[in-house]
DNA sequence: AATATCTGGACAAAACCCGGACAAATTAGC
DNA sequence: GCTAATTTGTCCGGGTTTTGTCCAGATATT
């Protein structure tokens, strides 16, 4: 159990005080403990004067556990289930029906120590996998992964690392653009199921989420919509190549709080300057504009000129967002 | 990592409570209780406490019975048929569902006048949705649609002309560019999460969908595609704009049967001609190759040269399908 | 000192069960 | 074509179980 803490930056070490727990999940302080007291549904660490401290495992969990509920799950019923089990759970009630019997076909029982190689195993297993056209063992390999890891951890340490193995297979002809198209076209439609697993009680910030015109490539956006969710935000994801006036009057509309945009390919297309201008000219002060992917490195003093943030990492921007929110929301109860 | 059978089977332990069953067949728990009471519609186990406990297939035996009501049926004379006598029952009933207006099977109250009203109805509260930029509401009502109708009926009679009114209202300017994005890209996750929903045994012939170079729309090839993982097909889905040399590798590497193409916009692309000559001329007589989407117009005359078959409609397609799976097996067992 | 958390218990709302009733819609009988 | 009978979805009331919230007194944190 104590396995992928080591790697994961974000992991399982007791940290989180209740009232965090009870912000991230949506629920009440008293529900929480209550849950506990009769079901055990979770069974925090201690600190030295008997606080509950909560690890992220704890908070997934009684993130699943209230969304099972919702889908009328009754509580003795699943306090008991494991992470992986929930995940199951959840993922059969929220979308249809929903099944994974076969045994996982990723390999070798995985070591403490291993972990990271284990991370590069799988890549390569999902790499195999879209070579031979294997789409069912391409979404075990998925499914796997993400039982195995937190969102945030499998998005960079598996995911993105495995997009830019297939894009350079690709290009060095190893693969062809129909394996790539296939991964593609799958990871379009797992990342896209991601939202769904999310508990959304409506209240929560919304972000707005797509790429300029021209930017063909969307995984990036939809990495990014999958990231967000996880911390509370709604994204409002619009595809890919939508023109700054649209992006703008959504956020208006939608009242949205920030927009996050991805820049991958080509990176010399000249609409990227026009469109950005044009989005930033549209804006007020409300709304915060960001922006990641390769594509914006020639753009970068255009981008800091018209005041948009462009954090360097999917963790940086998580950070932003988390810091934005605390901070607007401060400022909304002035 | 092992056994997870216990919770996730397919089998029929009894474990969900009566809610849960309500919120996944669209029935009320009242409704419920009434059919067991009056035509023992279900049986199912009780809780030390009395409380009803489904198994999966009660559940799925009351989705049965919804979708057969719908289609007119009465109660009691289905209430006590095995799921496979219903599931024969459902499947015949959609099958004429858009056609044939008196069959006989329906009792004379039957109007499928009504039922069109209620699917414009649907169609209207969707567009009002995306209107209102309320992704939750938009999904809440495809889920809807989804419960109520079989997935064939759905993706003909709701998500296809809400598909139009969509394209109409953008073209008129009653809506944004930022709606249209918002609401294809939820049903690009939506329609990508439908494959899913089936059970593959790994034997299904396969078939390759997507779209040729140049045709960015790919909701025209992903409604095919659920649809031909209903009727038992295994779909490989490249996503949009495929160049034909990688359509036909694909199909080859996979040993597909099949290939369906969607053109949809713009439909005076100079590269349609061009492709599907391409494609053709890569393909042996082993691989069938269907169009659709009204793009294909202006080039019946090629496509007819070529060899290609243009079924008209959804149900065309799927017909031509079955056939050639039929015909296809029995030449392989040869 | 003000705020947060802990424990244990009490309490109230919600969910479920059952029998039965009722109104709208559908079917049957004339 | 027009009642009368039947079917069907919904609702009510009283009783049980499950679940969410609240309280009180004690301890911690800031």
């Amino acid at each position: 159990m104590a396995v992928l803490e080591t790697i994961s930056s974000i992991g399982s070490e007791p940290k989180h005080p209740i009232r965090l727990v009870a912000h991230r999940t949506g629920l009440t302080v008293d529900l929480i403990r209550a849950w506990e007291k009769r079901y055990q549904v979770v069974d925090p660490a201690r600190s030295d004067t008997k606080r509950r401290l909560y690890s992220d495992h704890d908070i997934e969990r009684l993130r699943l556990i209230r969304i099972a509920k919702q889908a009328g799950r009754r509580l003795a019923d699943i306090a008991s289930l494991s992470l992986e089990d929930l995940r199951d759970v959840v993922s059969e009630d929220t979308q249809y029906s929903d099944r994974l019997e076969s045994a996982p076909v990723y390999p070798t029982g995985w070591n403490p120590e291993g972990a990271r190689e284990a991370e590069q195993d799988l890549v390569d297993a999902m790499m195999h996998a879209v070579a031979s056209m294997d789409q069912h063992a391409f979404d075990q390999l998925l499914q796997e992964g993400l039982v195995n890891q937190s969102v945030p951890v499998f998005l960079q340490q598996t995911l993105a690392p495995f997009l830019r193995e297939l894009g350079e297979s690709t290009r060095r002809g190893e693969l062809r653009i129909a394996h790539e198209h296939l991964a593609t076209a799958h990871l379009r439609t797992f990342l896209g199921a991601f939202r769904f697993r999310e508990n959304f009680t409506g209240h929560e910030p919304k972000i707005v989420i797509t790429t300029p015109t021209g930017q063909l490539h969307e995984l990036g956006a939809l990495m990014v919509a999958a990231l967000v969710s996880v911390d509370g935000w709604q994204p409002l994801y619009l595809g890919p190549s939508t023109p700054a006036d649209e992006i703008a009057a959504c956020a208006k509309q939608s009242g949205a709080k920030a927009i996050s945009l991805s820049l991958t390919y080509p990176a010399d297309d000249p609409r990227i300057p026009t469109e950005l201008t044009r989005l930033a000219q549209q804006l007020d002060g409300s709304v915060s504009v960001f922006v990641g992917g390769q594509a914006l490195h020639p753009h970068l003093e255009l981008i800091e000129r018209l005041g948009i943030e462009a954090p360097t990492s999917l963790d940086e921007l998580r950070l932003a967002l988390q810091e934005l929110r605390a901070g607007r929301l401060t400022r909304n109860a002035v």
